[in-house]
DNA sequence: GCTGGCACTCACGCGCAGAGAGTGCCAGGG
DNA sequence: CCCTGGCACTCTCTGCGCGTGAGTGCCAGC
């Protein structure tokens, strides 16, 4: 168990790291936090936190840099959730109001994100899983050529042609486009598939093929796009992470351009997260650390968003701003 | 005038130069390329290209580098387009073939030409300027709020919502979109608006009010998207820039978040375009150039798209895996 | 107009010494 | 038992000087 000064010198060493970014000394910490003792006092806690793996030292004669673990106990125990300024809050809302579709909420999303931080922003677009169907609509682009369109609750619109096997009248269209609807509008898309399940039934043999056709597509829409999309932004940041670059900025927007790797850094838990350099599982992202939430139109989160940056980050500014923002965003969708 | 054997010089200078990174002095032009003439020689040409301001010296007793001014006279007279090789040719259509859907089309370009090149790929999402209409649909999704969904030949689609200033009918909806349809199906966008301008006077003077409001969306989004959207990828080959490349990286990772600036280098002729340096017109990207070609579903160009690199590149060869994505990616959207 | 020779100029890499920051340890005092 | 001041030690960082080598410009000769 560490004493009460020891997390306070862990503490200061963190503050002082991320505002300087250099390795911090005993009487540097004496100076600039009233810690009342001596600077020799402190160099045994320093000791101290070092064999508990807190902190260490980049050269044998260098000030002392947290390592993951002094960062994970100080997020955990150490620092709060720094609220926004009120200019902070006000831009925030300047941002985001008048966004005109969706694309433009999450790109405008990602913007404020990256500009608050002053770090890479991730946005996650809303996930079809847990949204709900507004519509389905069927054009006929051709006689024997169709287009599907999907329109889901956060207003993301999803287009697939498909090519009948037999031509469809105008008729059947309109029927079929009515029974859709009816049994869809409003509901999870994991409900959809038993759902319109027998519907082939209700039409003439003749049809079948097409209607089969366009139920396929509808299911394949539903599941391939489960596959998130997501939009990234403030790259430019980057170039503030350290003075080695070279060698840490590579890897990281190696990484940012892989879907894959990013909706893992995003996590799957709702609440907010914040991980913290290996933690990752990912070995370009060593010295990143991620802090992530989700957003949603209602109680439910829909999709994740958050930044990346480097551990040495000011993580209760950071994470002060992804929940507002979080916030923020969900307070829009819910509205459009 | 300069001499055949000078440009050819040039022509080594600016091959070495890109291969090796380094600046290349008259003993190793002798020895890589068979000049059939002596250092010396070759000395006095290289005074003479310095003084026309086509290669200069980083410093005073090292080799020369090429100018903007050097690489403008190579692209423009002694490179051609390098053909891909077969592997190439491959990759490309292994890559784009199978694209589900506009997004998906526009995302493999982007990855592929950022693969072929090494470098930072752009693409613009077709045009709707130049796009003709598919199809508009107007969905009731409340009695007195519409979504207006628009889809262009390219594959795109675009909604709106639209509140109405009183509610409207199944049936004059259902009047309203075969009134739409038949007059601006197959229409470029341009041409719209005078053909729908008098369309509210065959309705009631009820719901003329959200007839309107309906043309005034439209028209809105049809002038509004011309604001272009792109997509951009392989921002990690940036790292391969040189190596004083802090200074270099930063303001390129900037201005690649700017949409405004990076529709500007991709520039306005649908043809092949090299920008050298300077010649972008941006003070942080004068070490880098811009390969730009428009490409399009039939003959002619509805979008564009490039690569930018460092202005030490390979012209040849960028050029050519520029244009063969492009050609490529025109016959997958005449296709779809 | 091309060539070989020659003197000159810098950037680069290396070794070295001095300065400064920071540490660990120890003996003494509350 | 914990804190403190003092002290010797360790390393990094910076600046300096020097030799090396690549590359140049110029010139006289063919």
């Amino acid at each position: 168990m560490l004493s009460e000064r020891r997390l306070e010198v862990l503490r200061a060493i963190v503050q002082d790291y991320v505002g300087t970014e250099e390795p911090v000394g005993s009487k540097a910490l004496t100076e600039r936090h009233n810690l009342k003792v001596s600077p020799a006092t402190i160099r045994n806690d320093m000791a101290a936190l070092e064999d508990e793996g807190f902190i260490a030292q980049p050269h044998t004669s260098a000030g002392r840099i947290p390592t993951d673990k002094g960062y994970r106990l100080f997020v955990d125990k150490l620092a709060g959730v720094k609220p926004l300024s009120s200019p902070e809050r006000r831009a925030i809302t300047n941002f985001l109001d008048g966004a005109v579709d969706l694309d433009d909420v999450v790109g405008r999303t990602v913007r404020l994100l990256a500009q608050l931080t002053r770090q890479v922003a991730v946005v996650q677009y809303p996930s079809l899983t847990r949204s709900t169907v507004r519509h389905v609509e069927l054009l006929a682009l051709a006689p024997a050529r169709l287009m599907l369109v999907l329109i889901t609750d956060t207003g993301r619109v999803e287009q697939r042609m498909i090519d009948c096997p037999a031509p469809i009248g105008d008729t059947v269209l309109a029927d079929l486009r009515a029974r859709l609807n009816s049994r869809v509008v409003g509901q999870r898309f994991t409900e959809v598939p038993s759902l319109v399940q027998d519907l082939p039934e209700a039409f003439d043999a003749d049809d079948r093929g097409t209607i089969s056709a366009v139920l396929a597509t509808l299911l394949e829409t539903l599941v391939e796009e489960t596959e998130e999309r997501l939009m990234i932004g403030g790259t430019s940041n980057l170039t503030r992470f350290g003075h080695d670059f070279p060698l840490t900025i590579r890897p990281v927007l190696e990484a940012l351009e892989e879907q894959v790797v990013l909706l893992k850094l995003l996590g799957e838990d709702s609440g907010m997260t914040v991980r913290i350099g290996h933690e990752n599982h990912h070995e370009g992202l060593s010295s990143t650390s991620v802090v992530s939430v989700g957003y949603g139109s209602g109680d439910e989160a829909v999709a994740k968003l958050g930044v990346v940056g480097p551990t040495r980050m000011d993580y209760p500014g950071t994470m002060g701003a992804v929940r507002a923002v979080a916030r923020y965003v969900g307070q829009i969708l819910a509205e459009s």
